[in-house]
DNA sequence: TTTGCTGCAAATCCTTTGCAGAGGT
DNA sequence: ACCTCTGCAAAGGATTTGCAGCAAA
């Protein structure tokens, strides 16, 4: 899976994937550290930046936008949904869409919010010319 | 409707809510804060910062989670949607649910996010009995 | 052997905060 | 007048980056 883009399999990457796939938990990058570091004690936080950027970009793992400035990271790849507390921000992370329609969680359900994913035409263009992602638009 | 928690409506606050609705995209604070000061030279980006977290949390403007650390404001309050390039991050600010399951916006989609916001059993709980909310329950 | 990866530490970026004075209501 | 708000500047927290050595493939 790694292979296709010259990426290694090294040490720190496999027992951050393993640690992130042992929880159900979002945890923080910071989390991730200790939690690493209980197997690797010399393994820098760089490093779980790095790590945790590259799983999610090769579609490893989630990179989540949490709703306060600090990002939390997902060990399942697969479709699923979440439901936050909006004041706690406590999440719960295995809502299945097709049972939820069904059987209500344990939440009050006040709202939602949805994004769909795609790509604009200007990335769609440079794309087939074989360049990179268009400006970053920054007035968005 | 600020009126009904103690806020002023001052030359600041209103400029930067006049300065947000001018506009259809999603500044960030610091663009907002180079928005604001052509009116107000002297204005200081952490009273843009502090107006910001309280437009938003009175309903007046909406917070949002661009996929980068960086936070995002939207001037409009009222209900409506985004699809965000995966590549450079750029959002279209008025995708409309109803107009859109018709007819395709000019993004390819990929996917979707969909997040329930709600109120969980801790904090419904604490609600009712007049306290704060729930811890953060760091974990998630 | 190549070149991607690591630890370390410094740097950067965004955001929050303490304070004394200004300004809404 | 009261009390919220402001500008300023410093602090804070999360994330990124430069570099020289290390280690997957």
């Amino acid at each position: 899976m790694l292979k296709q883009s010259n990426l290694r399999m090294t040490r720190q990457r496999m027992v951050i994937l393993e640690e992130l796939r042992k929880v159900n938990t979002h945890p923080s990058a910071d989390e991730i550290y200790e939690m690493v570091r209980k197997r690797l004690p010399r393994v820098s936080l760089g490093t779980i930046y790095r790590n945790l950027e590259i799983l999610s970009g090769s579609g490893e793992i989630q990179k989540l936008d949490s709703g306060s400035s600090l990002k939390r990271f997902d060990g399942r790849a697969d479709c699923h949904h979440h439901i936050r507390c909006e004041r706690c921000d406590r999440l719960d992370p295995g809502v299945d869409l097709n049972t939820c329609v069904r059987d209500f969680t344990d939440f009050s359900v006040i709202g939602h919010k949805l994004e769909f994913v795609g790509v604009c035409p200007d990335c769609r263009r440079s794309s087939e010319a074989g360049l990179p992602a268009a400006n970053n638009h920054p007035e968005d």
